[in-house]
RNA sequence: CGCGGAGUAGAGCAGUUGGUAGCUCGUCGGGCUCAUAACCCGGAGGUCAUGAGGUUCAAGUCCCAUCUCCGCAA
């Protein structure tokens, strides 16, 4: 079949490849507009961008797709499109365009976390499972009825980046089969029970802030579901203090106020005090520095242990 | 040309009003101990990011340019 593949970031690189590397025809791909990227601001190329032209593949982009793309598209003569995390939401008037219509990739088990970020949701959320889920694109956001579905086991202390990695993987395996069975005419569409819908926000760089009155568990969810991005954060004397990594400790003893810091030192390590139980930091980054693991920190520098991490 | 911080031994940091470098850890050698991430003694390791740049009697320390890293803003 022709394919039209519409992704923007990382997670949709490897589908798009292993889609080229089928026995479909990938036309044509899309994705979002060159966004000035990091401290130079210099435009970038997304990484499906990058991926479409080191394969030769030809690439369109709009502002605007559902304004300025509905010519190209009708022309491309498509016999359907596929899209990962586009970042756009598509008009009616596209999705009638191609003859089989459109599939997304969505990484999660639909009808659950319905929306943007479902990996980083589910890590933050504490989750056993989670898995990817091949539907019908509709109008609605990932509304649309389902064709597979697979899950996988989510780590113990598996960080967001290493679950999407593991997800991306399955996403491209899951929609060479769909794209098969589409074709062979085989393909069998389920409704998503709505009832048990439940849609997530868009993660925004506040979602990073750690609540210290949380749990130990709580904290140490959000540290991996928002690692990489927009990574975990919290203030010690009123300088940005990144927590990339850390883990409950064991002792339960001490009291205090959370957020306080109980030890900073070579033999306890960083040990901070939350709602419930307390945390050992494992790695972290001060502002202006680099990132680095709490045995180097502790080279260097220390915390003052009664001093508190704030949320300013 | 968006704003700001940083670049000093293998690692993490100090270095005050400019006077040729220190600390902790690691590493190497030795000692002590039944024993230890223990302790003691000693050693090696630095063109202080780059520019045969500027100021100065004198620059890690002030000024300029470049490169790299990081925080914010997008």
């Amino acid at each position: 079949m022709n394919v039209v593949y519409l992704g923007t970031p990382d997670f949709a690189v490897k589908p798009l490849e292993k889609i080229f590397g089928s026995r479909h025809n990938l036309i044509a791909v899309v994705t979002q507009t060159d966004k000035p990227k990091g401290r130079s601001g210099k435009p970038a190329f997304s990484p499906v961008k990058e991926a479409a032209i080191s394969l030769g593949v030809p690439v369109l982009q709009y502002e605007k797709i559902r304004k300025e793309g509905v010519d190209d598209l009708k022309r491309l003569n498509a016999d359907i499109f596929v899209t990962c995390a586009y970042g756009q939401i598509l008009s009616q008037e596209i999705i009638d365009i191609p003859r089989h219509g459109i599939i997304n990739i969505h990484a999660s088990l639909l009808p659950k976390y319905r929306g943007a970020a479902p990996v980083q949701w589910s890590v933050i959320n504490g989750d056993a499972r989670t898995g990817v889920t091949i539907m019908k694109t509709e109008a609605g956001i990932d509304t649309g009825p389902i064709l597979t579905q697979k899950s996988l086991e989510i780590g113990e202390d598996e960080t967001a980046g290493e679950l999407f990695e593991r997800l991306s993987d399955l996403g491209a395996e899951m929609i060479t089969e769909a794209l098969d069975l589409i074709e062979s005419g085989k393909a069998v569409f389920t409704e998503q029970a709505n009832a048990e819908a439940t849609y997530i926000k868009m993660l925004k760089k506040e979602d990073g802030l750690i609540d210290w009155s949380r749990s130990a568990e709580e904290v140490r969810n959000l540290v991996r579901g928002v690692n990489p991005w927009p990574s975990a954060y919290t203030y010690y004397c009123g300088k940005l203090l990144k927590i990339w990594s850390v883990e409950i400790s064991r002792d339960t003893e001490k009291k205090g106020d959370a957020g306080e810091i109980l030890s900073s030192d070579k033999k306890d390590g960083i040990t901070v005090l939350t709602g419930s139980g307390a945390l050992k930091i494992k790695e972290l980054q001060l502002e202006g520095c680099k990132r680095m693991t709490a045995k180097d920190f502790l080279l260097g520098r220390s915390f003052t242990v009664g001093e508190k991490f704030s949320e300013k």
